[in-house]
Order: structure tokens, then sequence, then C-alpha cells
DNA sequence: CGATTAACCTGGAAGC
DNA sequence: TGCTTCCAGGTTAATC
């Protein structure tokens, strides 16, 4: 499911019931997601408080008091459901009540902070999603976060660091904004998007934009990913946040998914095409 | 160095 | 209705 807003709106709906909290205990109902779950990932677990809840481009951090971080990341289908704690679970049952797809319910944490229980359901069909623990003194040197670029809401991403990122590259345009070294949290969507926002064709060369450019793209990405995250991120398929409200940026795409239909700017048709394996969708004739 | 393909895994949609 | 094929928000290793 999860680009950076859609990340973003899942940190923010369980910041209430993670932040603050004591974890009671841990279910898991398989030894792996994509990756083997930590050693002993229940015993390192519970009992924990867990402090600030944050993301890191796609990934989601949680501080714990043990002095390791639990980092998430939720693949294509990973997503968390909260619910209300004991009461909402059937007795002796490792699915809580209510669940429409208990075969993909992984991963399920009891928690209790100052607004009382609540269960805490990570589910993932597809389980390219995973979990690690990593002591949190050395969190920015771990192997998920070392090499990862800047935060593209952050202060240090700006249009020269985004110019600089791109420089002696001669991979497309779209592949290099793909890459989570040059800027972290884009994904498919939100890199279609704000192409065509800042009227960059996909397969312009990374390395040979210009400064004007380059400010044209960082401001299409801040806005798009903060108009989205706004928005509640995108709901595609079913994605909804984890207090079940469905995201609607996807309404307000321009080009993503939108084969064929009148581009917004010029109402030239929206083309699709592959770029490294991947659906590119921009305007052939606004984007240059 | 860069581009493409495959792999991981499941389910939904589309095509026949 | 049922079967097959394609496609999907991510990441990474292998290959050309």
């Amino acid at each position: 499911m999860p680009e950076l807003p859609e990340v973003e709106t899942v940190r923010r709906g369980l910041e209430p019931v993670f932040s603050g909290a004591r974890i009671d205990s841990v279910d898991a109902r398989r030894p792996d997601l994509r990756f083997p779950l930590p050693a002993n990932f229940a015993e390192r677990l519970v009992g924990a408080r867990i402090g600030a809840l944050g993301r890191r481009g796609k990934y989601l951090t949680a501080d714990l008091s043990t002095g390791e971080t639990l980092i998430m990341h939720l693949g294509m289908s990973g997503r968390f459901t909260v619910s209300g704690g004991g009461k909402a679970r059937q007795p002796g049952d490792f699915h809580f009540a209510g669940s429409t797809d208990p075969a993909h319910d992984h991963v399920t944490m009891e928690v209790t902070g100052a607004r009382g229980s609540g269960l805490v359901v990570y589910n993932d069909p597809r389980r390219f999603g995973f979990m690690d623990l990593v002591v949190t003194s050395s969190l920015d040197r771990c192997a998920h976060f070392k090499g990862m670029g800047p935060e593209p809401l952050g202060d240090s991403f700006s249009p020269g660091a985004l110019r600089a990122a791109l420089g002696g590259r001669r991979t497309p345009l779209k592949s290099a904004l793909l890459d989570q070294s040059v800027v972290a949290g884009l994904g498919n969507i939100y890199v279609c998007e704000a192409l065509w926002r800042a009227g960059l064709s996909p397969r312009r060369q990374a390395g040979r934009i210009s400064a004007a450019s380059a400010a044209r793209l960082h401001a299409a990405i801040r806005d798009v990913l903060d108009e989205a995250i706004e928005a509640g991120g995108s709901s595609l398929r079913d994605f909804a946040g984890s207090d079940g409200a469905l995201g609607y940026f996807q309404h307000r795409f321009s080009v993503y998914d939108r084969e064929g239909a009148p581009c917004p700017r010029c109402s030239a048709p929206v083309r699709r095409f592959v770029q490294s394996g991947r659906s590119t969708f921009a305007c052939g004739k606004c984007q240059k």
C-alpha cells in the first residue's frame, strides 16, 4: 500500500495508541514476514514502553524503553488496524473480533497507554513487509537507514540538494526518484505525480536537469506529498488508515492510473509506458 | 555504470 | 461459471 503519505497516515493513526504505551503482549503467528522476525521478537518487546512513534521514508519507527527501536515496513500490502483491546478479542483467540482477513493477520500487540488498552494488528497478504529491532543509538547507521536520502519534507531537502543527488546519474529521472538514496519515501504514484506537476518527462536523464527544473521538481515533490498527507493518503484497493478511514488522494491523481484520460493541464491523453519494469504515467505533450 | 528481469507472495480484475 | 493471464503502492539480487 504505502508510499510516504500513506505511511505517515498510518503513523498518525497509531501514534495515540502507541506513544507512551506499554506493550503487554505480542503474538507472531509465523516466524517470518518478508524476512524472519528478529530472534526472541516477542520477548524483546513485551514490557517495553514506547516513546516516540516516528517515520523515516516509508518506514515506521517505535522508540522503546529497552534501548531498541522497532522498525516496521509495510511492503506493498501491509496495514495496521487498531481495536479496543481485550473486549474486542475472543478469549484464547489469536484473531481479534471483526478481522476481515484473519488469514493474513501476522502480528498482534496488546498495548496499554493513557487512553486504555488497545489491540494493534499487522495484516499483510503479500508479506513484503517486515519488522526489525535495532539498537536505537545506532539507528541512523542500521542497514535499513544507512544510505537513505533526505526526508523530502525536511529541512535538508532543498532544490540544490536534489540537483546534487541527481548529478552524474544517467538513469531516467523516474528511476532516480524511485531510488531511496536520492530522496526517501517516494514510490511509483508520487514520482509520476510530481514529475507531471513539474512538467518534466520521466525519461529525462536525471543528471542533466537544470537548476530551474530541479527547483520545480523540488516544489512539486513537496506539494504533492503535503497534499496527499492532508488527504489521508491514497486508497488503492482497500487501503485505510489505522482508524479505518479511507484516504482520498487517489481522486486527485493527475496522471497515475489514468492512461488515456485527458491531461488536466493540456488535455492530451495520458500515456502509460514501462520503465525499469514499472508502469509510468505521463503526459507526452506537456512533460518535457 | 545502467537497464532489464526475476524474485519474494497473494488476490483482484480482466480476458476467453 | 471456470480457467488463465496480467497487474499491483516495494525492495533487492542477478544478469546482460
